[in-house]
DNA sequence: CAAAAAAGTGAAGGCTGATTCACTATTTTG
DNA sequence: CAAAATAGTGAATCAGCCTTCACTTTTTTG
């Protein structure tokens, strides 16, 4: 019976995130969300206060998985420009396979509460960055730059072009992968170039 | 009479673009729109037949502005890095200045209908960049890459820079600068390096 | 097993905000 | 100037959805 419970807010949490990773916060009704999860709308209100924590639920389940992998690229033994460029790589990999969950999701704002959580998953992303710049920045792999600028550079880029209306066609795995390459080598090589120019 | 016609109009749009610049499509309401044009919400729907109708020709009419500046430094006569710097630092100055209306509008989604335009705004804006990219390459300035991840990467890039919960805080001329500089070697550094790294 | 508690139901309520419309005010026209 | 046309008003309407709640069903407890 714990389980019963255990297992149904599980499942609305599974049929969330199953719409937002189809048609995003806006199409992502309560009424359609309790259907899916094979409940009744009321009784969503038994495991979440309401819509807006439901969904930061949501939200934060999936960045900090996403945050897990990241730390634990950026911890490993390569260069910094290489664990940068396997950072950015393995971020785009992921979104373009799996369900784009968190991506379509960090890319749209809504109300304002699901908003706020939004933008510290999204500084929690440029954090990740920071970090690796400065270490690069360390032992004088990247010229001196200004870390808070390039990282959230680096999000905005990846994050528009897998999104973003800008984004090329990600049909086809030959594509995909063409995609990961050219986002990639472009934060890189922007890191490793910054400052240059000045 | 056509004049107060005309000038309804304007306060309109003006009363509109003030709005928005202020709080974002968010927080525009029809109403809030009347009020501030000296005119009842009912009047308004002589002038647009709807708020998605509004809101988009505000939009285009600031965009267009904005790409008709870029056009003209992509068309000057520098090398294509130095064009290629030129217009992300204008675009990055502007939006810091004048009070910030295409760029709070460009990074933030809303109805279904006024999202649509969004995105062809940002496409064009990507087209800009994609041109001046095609240029460098042609004169060998920059390497074989991608034009349209590049693209999609500067347009993001400078994006969640200027309005993204990364972005540093832009309080002070000085910091403003700072700002601009970074971008903008980010974006050049990555296309004059991207595939570099292949 | 009966009573109490907990879970679940889904139609009704409420809120927010765009849109309409019956009506008034102003302007044009003959 | 009277009549017709056009502009403008703003309260009422409508629509979409989240949230609630009076009630039923299931589970627990003594």
């Amino acid at each position: 019976m714990q389980q019963r419970l255990a297992a149904n807010r599980e499942r609305i949490l599974g049929a969330a995130r199953k719409l937002v990773s189809k048609g995003g916060l806006r199409e992502a009704r309560m009424g359609t969300v309790a259907t899916e999860a094979g409940l009744s709308t009321g009784a969503l209100y038994r495991y979440f206060p309401s819509k807006a924590d439901l969904f930061v639920d949501v939200l934060n389940a999936a960045v900090d998985h996403e945050i897990l992998i990241l730390d634990q690229i950026i911890e490993g033994p390569e260069s910094a420009r290489e664990r940068l460029r396997n950072a950015v790589a393995s971020f785009v990999r992921r979104a373009l396979r799996g369900p784009n969950l968190a991506y379509a999701f960090i890319a749209e704002p809504t109300e304002a509460d699901v908003d706020a959580a939004r933008m510290l998953c999204r500084k929690q992303f440029g954090e990740v960055f920071k970090r690796i710049i400065r270490t690069g920045i360390a032992n004088h792999e990247f010229p001196e730059q200004d870390v808070d600028a390039s990282a959230a550079c680096i999000v905005g880029a990846f994050t528009e072009a897998l999104v973003g209306p800008i984004a090329p066609s990600t049909r086809g795995t030959k594509n995909q992968d063409r995609l990961i390459d050219a986002v990639s080598s472009f934060c890189v090589a922007a890191v490793v170039g910054a400052g240059t120019d000045a």
